[in-house]
Formats: structure tokens, C-alpha cells, sequence
DNA sequence: CGCAATTTACATTCATGTATGTATGCTTTT
DNA sequence: AAAAGCATACATACATGAATGTAAATTGCG
């Protein structure tokens, strides 16, 4: 079989990149050879150098696959902000942590960025796309607490910069080592209250940043 | 330069250790070539195979080089822990951060830990280290928790457990973020109101567990 | 002199990128 | 509507370079 229709090419590289997502988490993105990845997909190396220039673009395609949906929760935050913002809050990083309990394909992405990844020169894109959507991502977020400060439902004293920070830091660190041992507790049940401990903690003792230290 | 007195090859193993950190970091430990280090650090590459077997254990030793400071804390903590268990927490998370925030080597280990390392089969036993550590860390941090439930410093109600897993993250999160923009912000300085905002969080709505989910 | 520490030289393995082959789907023309 | 022509979607083969591990050579210390 050689030639294809456009939607068998397209089932194609669709394979392409759920082998690639499943080899980078067995063999670390670095050490993964393309033809582990064709093989895996049912093709050749060939089809690979078709769809994708090198295995950069293709582990660029894999993330983007990956992070559509929460770019797409963060679309919604900016709508919606105005009524209640620190429960925008609350459900963005809610919504987040469910998505990454319920979907192993989430939990696949994570485990390779978090720990099968290693993020040098050649993957600079990929980095600059992070850095980006990072960036964009804590804007909103501080918008949303700056809100949540006018509202009063944020001490005004609060920093909010900080506060953002640390919120992104924790959900970080959530992702990071849960996905190590996704057993070690459920985290679709506990998702709330760890979100809610710390929330609580912004709304009691928020933190304050000294004078040029941020 | 052939032959070395015995400290002088002490120093040749420090050197390796100190360049093979560098390198690590700039090319990630995978891309990283043996050749590279030994360039980096004065000798050639046959030198590193006198030291250390190969690649995989050259890693592990500069990973326990950085590691040691931590684990002291924690063998502290364990003995001055009756008095004042939360006060203790708070110094410990405090003292990983401003160890992160003041040492450059440290900073350096964490870039490579986090971002510039897949942790695949072949570092199976630094995996294994890791996480022994971490399992030791958790415990004795959970330990510390239980105690101040004991003391009333915390809710009765307090999931330990998920206290625990939540400060963790926090840790993670916040050492994996702020090494990649060291300038965002003033870590030695912030560090604290970020802890004890978290320790507020804890103390006024502590997470709790449903049954059957960790 | 024998061993510790390091260099040099060598063989081997291995993944990559590219160049080329090829057959099929798609389109256009008449 | 049928056939030709072209682009698509791969497969195959090859050349290249690069890093590794080891074995042998070298030299200075005890």
C-alpha cells in the first residue's frame, strides 16, 4: 500500500503522533528514534520526513495537540471575568487539574514535558511558544486577582503578582508530581480542596511583596 | 600532564563535576558528549571513564553533590521537631528556597533536574534515589504535620496526607518556575510570604480527604 | 618497580537526513 | 466520460557523522 486519500494521510499523522507521544514517554524525547516512532504508527520513517520536518516539528505538533484545551478554558476566563473572578479562578484551576486526572493522553503529554523532555536549543520554538502562553496565562490570571482585590474579595493589600505566581508555582507542582504517581491519591477527588487551601490562603494571609523585589 | 598526586585527582573529579554541570545545562544531559565535559574541564575523555563509569553515573554524582544541604535540613528537622512543629515546616521550606535563591550551583542543578534532563530507564537508579528521597521527605514532612494537628497549631480536620502532597507541589513548582526567570522576582526575598500563605491556607481550611481517594 | 591517573588510538554502533523510487489519488482537458 | 499528467503519500536505500566504550600506551608518584 502506498498512495493514500487525504483523510487516510490525515489518520496518518494523527498516528503518527499518538506513537510519538507513547515512544517520547518510554525512551525520553532525545533518545527516541524516529523509526521507533514509525514503527510503532504502522509506517516508515519516511511518512514521518513527510508530514514533519525533524523530530523537533513533530514533538512541537505532539505539545500543541496536547494544549489546545486549556487555551481554550483561558479564552473563556477573559469573557466571563467581570461577576465573580476569584471562582473563575477557582474553576480555571479546577478544570485543569480534571482534565489532566481524566484523560490519559494528558497525562502522557505531561509525564514527556515534565520529565521525558529535555528543553535545549533545538527545541527553542517550542520553548518560545511555552514562554508565551505562560506569559499570557499569568497576565490573566493577575487580571482576574487584581479584579478579585476590587471586588473585595482579595484583602487590598494583596500582591497580586505574587499571588499569580504562586498559584501557577502550585499547579505546576501539582502536574509535576502527580503524574510521577498518578496512584499515589485521586486527584479529580482531591483537586478542590487542594485548590481551595490555597485560595484560602491568598483571602487570610495574602502575600505581600517588599518594595523592588519583583 | 600526565600522572597527579591523589588531591590533585580529587580536584580532577571536582572539575569534571563542576563542568559537567555546566554542560549538562547548556546542551541537556542526553545531547551532552563526554567529550564536552572533559574539554570543559581540563583533561580529556578518558579521564572521566577513570572516574565514573559512564555517562549515567557521572549524572548521578553531581546530582548528589547538590542534593546533600537538603538532606541535612530534614535530619534536623527530625530531632528539634517537639516544640514548635509548623515553625519548623515554615524554616525548612524556607531554607530549600533561599539555598535555591543564593547559590548558583544549586540553580544550576535544579535547571538540569527540571528542565534539561529525561529521567528514562538508563537513570534508573538516580530515579530511584529521587525518589526515596522524596518518599523520606514527604514522611517526615507529614510527621511534622501530624504533630502540629496534635498541637492545635492545625485543624483537627486537616488531611495530613494531602497537606503534605500540597506543600510538596508548592516546593516543586515554585524552584521549577522561578529557575527559569531567576529575574521575575526576588526569590530570597519573596520567599517567605509565599510559604506563609500557604501555611494560612493550611491553618484555615485545611484539605480534607474524602474517603477512599488517597 | 608497580600502580595510579590520564592520554591516545581504535573499532563499533547507531541514528539521522537525503535522495530516489513508485504507485496511487486527484484534476483537468477534450 | 475517459485518459493523461501531475502532485501526493509514502517506502527504500545509502552515505555520513558522531558518540561511545575499550584497549593500549604513557608517565609520574610512593
Amino acid at each position: 500500500m502506498v498512495k493514500k486519500t487525504r483523510v487516510e494521510a490525515l489518520a496518518t499523522r494523527e498516528a503518527l503522533l499518538a506513537a510519538a507521544l507513547q515512544v517520547f514517554r518510554e525512551r525520553g524525547v532525545t533518545r527516541t528514534r524516529l523509526s521507533d516512532v514509525a514503527e510503532r504508527a504502522g509506517v516508515t520513517r519516511g511518512a514521518i520526513y513527510w508530514h514533519f520536518k525533524d523530530k523537533a516539528e513533530l514533538f512541537q505538533a505532539v505539545c500543541e495537540r496536547g494544549t489546545l484545551p486549556v487555551e481554550a478554558l483561558l479564552a473563556q476566563a477573559s469573557l466571563n471575568a467581570q461577576r465573580d473572578p476569584l471562582a473563575m479562578v477557582r474553576q480555571l484551576a479546577l478544570m485543569a487539574l480534571t482534565q489532566l486526572a481524566q484523560h490519559a493522553d494528558t497525562q502522557a503529554m505531561f509525564d514527556v514535558i515534565f520529565h521525558k523532555c529535555e528543553f535545549t536549543a533545538e527545541l527553542a520554538p517550542v520553548v518560545a511558544k511555552n514562554d508565551a502562553d505562560r506569559a499570557a496565562c499569568l497576565s490573566q490570571v493577575q487580571q482576574l486577582f487584581d479584579q478579585a482585590v476590587a471586588c473585595g474579595q482579595l484583602p487590598p493589600t494583596t500582591d497580586t503578582f505574587l499571588a499569580t505566581h504562586g498559584l501557577h508555582a502550585y499547579m505546576v507542582g501539582l502536574m509535576h508530581e502527580w503524574v510521577l504517581n498518578p496512584e499515589s491519591y485521586d486527584l479529580a477527588v482531591c483537586a478542590e480542596p487542594l485548590i481551595d487551601c490555597y485560595l484560602a490562603g491568598l483571602a487570610t494571609r495574602p502575600p505581600i511583596c517588599p518594595p523592588d523585589a519583583g
